[in-house]
DNA sequence: CAAGTTTTTGACCATATGGTCAATAACGTA
DNA sequence: TACGTTATTGACCATATGGTCAAAAACTTG
């Protein structure tokens, strides 16, 4: 009976993406997002509300999708999950040195989110944790091959890829090319290669 | 002969990079930078310019800040350079597990400029290629100390602890607290742990 | 084909924004 | 103490912003 839709929800949602990833929330401009989507003003608004409620679907549907990827690379049998996590970080590499003006919204939602209480900050940490788990995930199963250490911890060590993907996505965004971004992933890399050996820390410690 | 100003140039700029750190340059309006500053609009804009102007001037005040802090923690003579980077990281994941709600200027310019040739884009690269600069003599003093094998990359090494000091502070912006924060750091330092011994890499060379 | 429901359209609005102007105030020097 | 210079103040402005309203349009079903 109603009147439908012109539009696909995740149309409109991809292309408002498009325009956070490159503009950023504060700064893109509600007509950025009607110009973007095609819809009319009033159509985003009542389908979706506003602009930060239009950035919230957009972070979903990023976060999802990021999920989805780094899921697939660290999830294949192809391959050892050491070996998995490489490939991965070398993909990451190549995508961040493209020279487009894109930043994930997460990284975005995580440096414009105004509070602690913001439901972006809120979403946000929960992607990051859904991140760091897929990681965890994947460097579990190493250990239990037996390609790293009994004692290491695969929590931080997840949060750590976390951190250094994130520190990568900036680095790109800096200008680093590609060449140099693959030698910093396979610097990143060396962290987990020190984990196999049951090498004692005697270096002192340092101001801690 | 001229009245002289009532403020100090550099309070000010201290003052408004406060504010850019919390806010972000989109997001703060010209009334909270009078607010913090303390001058009238027109006082801030003939003695600055603009808010990007003003943000221009922050961030290099940020910058060299930076640039010192870090010059500081990894010139000492009093560890071997390997110690002060150990150092340096404990003291970030301390630092950016604080619970204010300050980012970096450059890690706000980095993701606020709006293209290559912005000025603010320009400086942020020149940024981190000092920032670069002062992990990679620190590096190349371990290596002489034989401390790292000969054949290491000081420079990507160099841009791989930038990027993970940025991680970092994303990953403190996302509340990941200090314990979890230093556990990373010592991860990171990992990195540097596998360039000592002389291990041939075996590994598979997975996509690349 | 008519009714009912929702979308769309485009005009409209209050507000806040970055920025400017002209008048006044403050200071050092002559 | 008067002058010249610059800083300050507060009113002012054009614009752009996010958001809203009411009327028209479109589709499905009865």
């Amino acid at each position: 009976m109603p009147r439908p839709r012109k539009f696909r929800e995740s149309d409109v949602i991809s292309s408002a993406g498009e325009v956070f990833a490159v503009r950023g929330l504060a700064a893109a401009t509600l007509d950025d997002l009607v110009r973007a989507t095609g819809l009319g003003k009033q159509s985003l608004y009542n389908a979706f509300g506003g602009k930060r409620e239009l950035f919230f679907r957009a972070l979903s549907e990023d976060r999802e999708e990021a999920t989805r990827a780094v899921s697939e690379a660290l999830g294949h049998d192809d391959a050892s999950p050491l070996e998995r996590i490489r490939g991965h970080l070398l993909t990451m590499a190549i995508e961040f040195s493209s020279s487009d003006r894109r930043v994930s919204l997460t990284t975005r939602a995580l440096v414009e989110s105004t509070g602690e209480e913001d439901p972006l900050s809120t979403a946000t940490k929960a992607g990051i944790e859904q991140l760091a788990g897929i990681y965890a995930r994947c460097l579990e199963h190493a250990r239990e091959n037996g390609d790293l250490a009994e004692d290491v911890n695969v929590q931080s060590l997840a949060l750590y890829f976390v951190a250094v993907t994130r520190g990568m996505e900036l680095l790109g965004r800096a200008g680093v090319g590609r060449g140099v971004l693959t030698a910093v992933a396979l610097d990143a890399l060396r962290a987990l290669r020190g984990q196999r050996m049951e090498e004692p820390d005697d270096r002192p410690s340092v101001q801690e």
